[in-house]
DNA sequence: GTCTATAACTCGATAGAC
DNA sequence: GTCTATCGAGTTATAGAC
């Protein structure tokens, strides 16, 4: 583990930059230059751009991944596990929501660097959260599609909270959302 | 309106070029090549890449706009308001949705071309969308609570058309959206 | 309004010493 | 693993003829 260390720490250092200063124009240099290191670096690291963007997709991805994963042990009540990962997603969306919907674009666009990100984004929590309605005593038919609802509903809120910063209101709908969708059942 | 033919003749091709290439990785010199002119043109009549940049957004921004109003004055029904304008996103949405996510994403890192975007973001269908819940006999409170879902539902949905590519399955999500609201009122 | 030419700069990537 | 130096291509923007 220590061989990746120095990797790793830039890797790590990367991802802040770029959640917070974009990665449409970040170039090598001036990303070596904010992290404290220099794009020969980054090059001998990742070598080339794309390789240090593709490093960065899958590390943000698995991190989720890892996360929910934990969430799904640590619960019992499918609806508990959305509650915290809500949590959790909204306390970091001022910093990961732009980064997110920049990077999904250009999964959409199909860039090489982002192909994983649009497969993972196409079926990646869908399986787990269809999943997580059976368990709740849905038909399998109505998880799938609840499950489709419920996703998408998480990703417009993330957008309207990372566009108007309004937590208590987005959190709000959240809730409202929960209960319409309980109260159908 | 003859004199401004030349720029917004571009400025339609230019469109439809981010469309299809993406913002983030156009060039003066690639895009001017693609729509036949030269970057030089594109510098005369726009000032500069930002100003390209905030006239495609403003463009975008005020024709969507307008096939909104021009619904909303030719449905009596809400619900028809929103289902006709879902089709219409919906049937653009493999083109112009990458472009929207890929745009939003800087809007929100508050790049300056797209700070009018933002602000549009943030408020601009909610006010529309408010009244036509209004309209159909919801009380004010929720009409503003059903109108932030509806709108975060269709964007959500929006995002997985785009990457999944995925019609009937995002139509039928949206249907049973619809009936998810007007069943609980 | 449209062209060619070019200034002034930044980009990603590499070479090679240490 | 980290540094300095640099290549060649590409970038935005401008100058000036027509």
């Amino acid at each position: 583990m220590t061989e990746a260390s120095a990797r790793d720490q830039l890797l790590g250092r990367a991802i802040e930059w770029f959640a917070t200063h974009g990665v449409g124009d970040s170039s090598l240099r001036t990303l070596a230059e904010g992290i404290g290191t220099s794009h020969r670096m980054i090059n001998y690291h990742f070598g080339s751009r794309d390789g240090l963007l593709g490093a960065v997709v899958e590390t943000v991805e698995r991190s989720e991944r890892e996360v929910l994963s934990t969430m799904l042990d640590g619960f019992e009540d499918p609806f508990e596990v959305g509650a915290a990962f809500w949590t959790h997603v909204a306390d970091r969306a001022t910093i990961f929501a732009p980064l997110f919907f920049e990077l999904s674009g250009q999964a959409m666009q199909g860039k090489p660097y982002a192909a994983s990100l649009r497969s993972w984004l196409g079926s990646g929590w869908l399986a787990e959260l269809t999943e997580g309605f059976e368990r709740a005593g849905w038909g399998a038919t109505e998880a799938a599609t609840v499950s489709r609802l419920s996703l998408a509903m998480a990703r417009g809120l993330l957008f309207d909270l990372a566009v108007t910063g309004d937590r208590a209101g987005v959190d709000a709908a959240m809730a409202r959302w929960t209960q319409l969708v309980t109260e159908d059942r």
